[in-house]
DNA sequence: CCGATGTCAGACGAACTGACATCA
DNA sequence: CTGATGTCAGTTAGTCTGACATCG
């Protein structure tokens, strides 16, 4: 069918994996994605997180508070700017965060099983360009 | 970063710009994602528009309802099986489906605006190969 | 005063599980 | 009786918009 339909099935049923590999450890699948920003990105705040996830800033507050309460993010005071509060992965979210990284990357291979190394970087390219490309603010 | 999060983060990017194409029209994502499918396969029972859809049952005829109440799609007993109740587009929904598909045709081409004409059809295959491998019930 | 930020509150879309009746 | 189907009900997770206070 087109693109748009592929797209939304594979990630309908990419979800339904992930959440199944990451509920033993009990994280969600947007908690992983917004764990594994902290682990790429180091220390963010708020309306960067919700930016680089493209969210708004509500929904991102949201999921801090529950990663904070897990335990597994902390938000310390911005030392230059007295409003900006400053997330970052605590220790215990790292590890978790860790333990998680061999079920999702199980996941990953099943899905691109079929697909050889260099099918799988174009494919890797193919899907950041479009990403791109969507993102922009154009019309 | 990984494969499983440009899946997610492209099918995030993709369903907000969807959305608002079809807002005007009054559909939501999924519900235009059933009409499509019910466009290729015709006639469908609940039980296989969930299978073919990859959600319940339940989920399918939550959408089955509103889809009927705007006058979407029709419901008929089967001639055969007195539980089965097959499901069909109608004028109407057949109707505003075709006045829908040029808001998303123009998503699409905006998402692949940068690959060429045979980048694009790789990269159909290889979501279709993506999506095979994680619907097939092994472990 | 204005812009960016953080956050509380309410609402919604979209999926899930459980339970149950019907029919071949 | 069993299995597949349809459907009612309740629940959940994840996002949204609106409103507001704070800081520079």
């Amino acid at each position: 069918m087109g693109l748009a339909y592929l797209v939304g099935r594979l990630d309908h049923v990419l979800h339904q994996r992930l959440r199944d590999s990451l509920a033993p450890s009990g994280l969600t699948v947007p908690q992983y994605t917004a764990l594994s920003v902290f682990r790429v990105h180091g220390s963010l705040s708020n309306a960067q997180l919700a930016m680089r996830t493209m969210i708004s800033p509500q929904s991102a507050n949201e999921m801090v508070k529950q990663m904070e309460g897990k335990g597994w993010v902390e938000r310390s005071p911005d030392p230059v700017h007295g409003r900006i509060i400053q997330i970052s992965l605590t220790a215990a979210g790292a590890t978790i965060l860790g333990e998680c990284d061999a079920g999702v990357a199980e996941v990953e291979s099943l899905m691109v099983a079929e697909l050889g190394q260099e099918e799988r970087a174009r494919l890797h390219a193919q899907l950041r360009a479009a990403v791109r490309a969507l993102s922009v603010q154009g019309t």
